[in-house]
DNA sequence: CAGTATCCTTTACGATACTG
DNA sequence: CAGTATCGTAAAGGATACTG
């Protein structure tokens, strides 16, 4: 049994179901993770292969996942400067995790989709 | 190879990794998901069981879940009136899903906090 | 018991301009 | 090229009071 109930704010730091939600809540973690699966990629081709993320907030999500040892970041000081990410073994760990879930949603969205229009009637 | 990239607003509809991202995302989702695996729970006792979610917020969710087809919502009018949640097939589908990501995020808690610590150092 | 209704704070996200 | 700095918006969450 998984558990979930807390009752403090220590107790909560400790419950795997909301640590695993805390790695993957965002719009932006996961979708980083997976861009980055087949080579490392330099900042401006994360950006273009994302399509629809600003340079802040894609800096910002680079440095979480960094602190968490996700990916790495390697600068090679040019002129000019090149700066290239990469999966950790943790993060290509994370990654495997999640493409079950992936595939999974993928096959259900119809699913969820009529769910939805029934009960929105 | 999954697909991340958009280019508009109708290709992140169809993107698999959005679509479970939407799913999951949120800090109560998964966790109520969690809370009803072994039993349909009532109101309250979902609450007692969470510990540290609001009724405003676990109101929300819910309907969130029941919307998306994740739970039912049995009303047993009494009175008192009785309310009973519970996960549908695809509600334990999920759940099924999360399992592993849930293990593994919990054996690797100590590295994230160790890799978390190396770069606030 | 199982909610609604308000109000408030925090966090995520986004747009734009500027820089070594 | 790969950011930083600012500013603004929107969504999530939280606190509290009230109700059939």
């Amino acid at each position: 049994m998984i558990p979930i109930g807390v009752e403090s704010k220590a107790q909560a730091l400790d419950c795997p179901v909301r640590t695993i939600l805390s790695n993957v809540t965002g719009k932006w973690r996961i979708i980083v993770i997976v861009a980055l699966e087949d080579e490392p990629k330099r900042f401006g081709a994360l950006k273009r292969c994302i399509g629809d993320v600003t340079q802040s907030v894609l800096t910002e999500n680079l440095r979480h996942l960094e602190r968490d040892g996700y990916i790495t970041r390697s600068v090679d000081p040019g002129p000019p400067v090149a700066v290239s990410y990469a999966l950790t073994p943790l993060g290509r760990d994370l990654l495997e995790m999640m493409k079950p879930l992936i595939i999974w949603s993928n096959e259900k969205q119809d699913t969820v989709r009529a769910a939805r229009a029934a009960y929105d009637g």
